[in-house]
RNA sequence: GCCGGGGUAGGGUAGCGGUUAUCCUGUAGCCCUGUGGAGGCUACGAUUCGAGUUCGAUUCUCGAUCCCGGCCCCA
């Protein structure tokens, strides 16, 4: 009986794997150099904590349970909401800004299709405690710095919300909800349908449907024609300088919009090619959540990147394993143990677990790809030495372990 | 939840009503007990599952399941 894994899960092979760690450490090393810090949180929350973010309707797409003791749970969709949880229990007193990043696996009950599964892997930022428009730039920079540094050439979009939000504060607050999402959704028909629902003035709507289309270069000066100098406007445009400083190219985008309120600004999308319809890498922008939670009245901006889709298309070189094989005789088979205890204190040594024949285990080292093999036979064991057999050129020489580790640690430890 | 396209050894494939189910690759071993890569030989290993049609199904039909792509959703 076979049984296969779960949908929408992956088995990551060893290849697969030291490509993985190898993105992922690369991404830390640059979070790290942006001053941020490592977190974890449970792989499991309460229920509540997702659906006081994002509403009842996104149950269905959880994996929740009811455990033992009858409390709602669920495994974690997403990282930012368990964050700021954690901020509000035990980090209010902290300096702030806090900077904080995390890689884990999240959990959606979806359809799976390319880029997506239902176990997948986000690595995000959140930088908590900043109102200011220099917090939105850095995060901004660092999403794009990460993707460059894995070589990936991503678009980014970037908006900030304030603008459309002013345009739209004379109607009420719900239908305000209900037109964001619509347009988060670029459903431009049920928008221009709902506007004429609510009777919303022509003016507003004509300015509307104009403002979410515009993008590009002029954006800015043609909103501001558009409805006149507002102060969010003008934060935009900081924000765009301090873009310009930290050398980011972006796509100035009105239609992008969030359908949840707690976005309080800046938001933006990175997109990559190659990944069919999940061409989103990244998203992210500044909201409050921390009072939606019991906290106070603390600012929050960050992003998630989608790992699994990185993974998709970056084009990194993954330095190759150097493994070293020690190779014995028969009946030199326990020293050739007691030299790889003493080699393993220094470099990665396979020896054989087959009981293959000599040559067999040469076959074996060519096979895996060693670069060295380390010889022990009675000949060696006799010279009180160990041969040392370079795989590529076939050169081999007789050396104390001493000088084996010298040689191989010292002036080859890229390789190792 | 919906719509397409798929599923034959670990990977890649051929067969499309009756085959010992093809070939390549892989893995293990032998040729070859102090020297690897080539070659030869041997072994291992598969029709996704369940119903139906049929004398007979890998092949046809239906259902399920999983994979791939898309819709919905995207916190």
């Amino acid at each position: 009986m076979k049984i296969s894994k779960p949908r929408g899960t992956r088995d990551f092979l060893p290849e697969d794997t030291k490509k993985r760690r190898y993105v992922e450490n690369i991404l830390r090393q640059v979070v790290k150099n942006w001053g941020f810090n490592e977190i974890i949180t449970p792989t499991f929350e309460n229920l509540e904590l997702f659906t006081l973010k994002s509403g009842e309707g996104i149950v269905g797409e959880l994996y929740n349970f009811t455990d033992k003791g009858d409390r709602e749970m669920t495994l974690r969709p997403e990282l930012t909401a368990p964050v700021m949880r954690m901020y509000v229990n035990e980090m209010q007193a902290h300096q702030q800004p806090l900077k904080l990043f995390y890689f884990e696996n999240c959990f959606r009950y979806e359809r799976p299709q390319k880029g997506r599964f239902r176990e997948f892997w986000q690595f995000g930022v959140e930088l908590i405690g900043s109102r200011r428009i220099d917090a939105d730039a850095e995060v901004i920079a660092l999403a794009t710095e990460m993707l460059r540094s894995v070589g990936i050439k991503g678009d980014l979009h970037v908006n900030n919300l304030g603008v459309i939000r002013r345009l739209l504060n004379v109607l009420e607050t719900e239908h305000q909800s209900k037109i964001m999402r619509l347009v988060d959704k670029k459903d431009d028909a049920g928008l221009d349908d709902f506007l004429k629902e609510i009777s919303a003035p022509a003016d507003l709507r004509m300015k509307l449907i104009e403002l979410i289309s515009l993008t590009g270069k002029d954006a800015i000066a043609r909103a501001r024609d558009l409805i006149g100098d507002i102060p969010e406007i003008e934060d935009f445009r900081e924000l765009l300088t301090m873009l310009d400083a930290y050398g980011v190219e972006y796509t100035i985008d009105f239609g992008i919009a969030r359908g949840l309120d707690y976005y309080t600004g800046m938001v933006f999308e990175i997109y990559a090619e190659g990944l069919g319809a999940q061409n989103q890498v990244c998203g992210g922008g500044s909201y409050q959540l921390i009072k939606l939670f019991g906290g106070g009245d603390v600012p929050s901006t960050g992003f998630g990147l989608g790992f699994d889709r990185i993974m998709e298309v970056c084009e990194v070189e993954v330095p190759e394993d150097k493994p070293i094989v020690v190779i014995a005789r028969d009946n030199t088979r326990l020293e050739a143990v007691k030299m790889a205890v003493e080699l393993r204190k220094h470099m990665p040594i396979y020896i054989d677990l087959m009981k293959r024949n000599f040559k067999a285990q040469f076959s074996y080292a060519n096979n895996i790809g060693a670069n060295y093999v380390i010889i022990i036979g009675e000949q060696e064991i006799e010279a009180g030495k160990l041969t040392l057999k370079n795989m590529e050129s076939g050169d081999q020489e007789l050396l104390s372990i001493e000088e084996i580790i010298h040689k191989l640690v010292k002036n080859d430890r890229k390789k190792l």
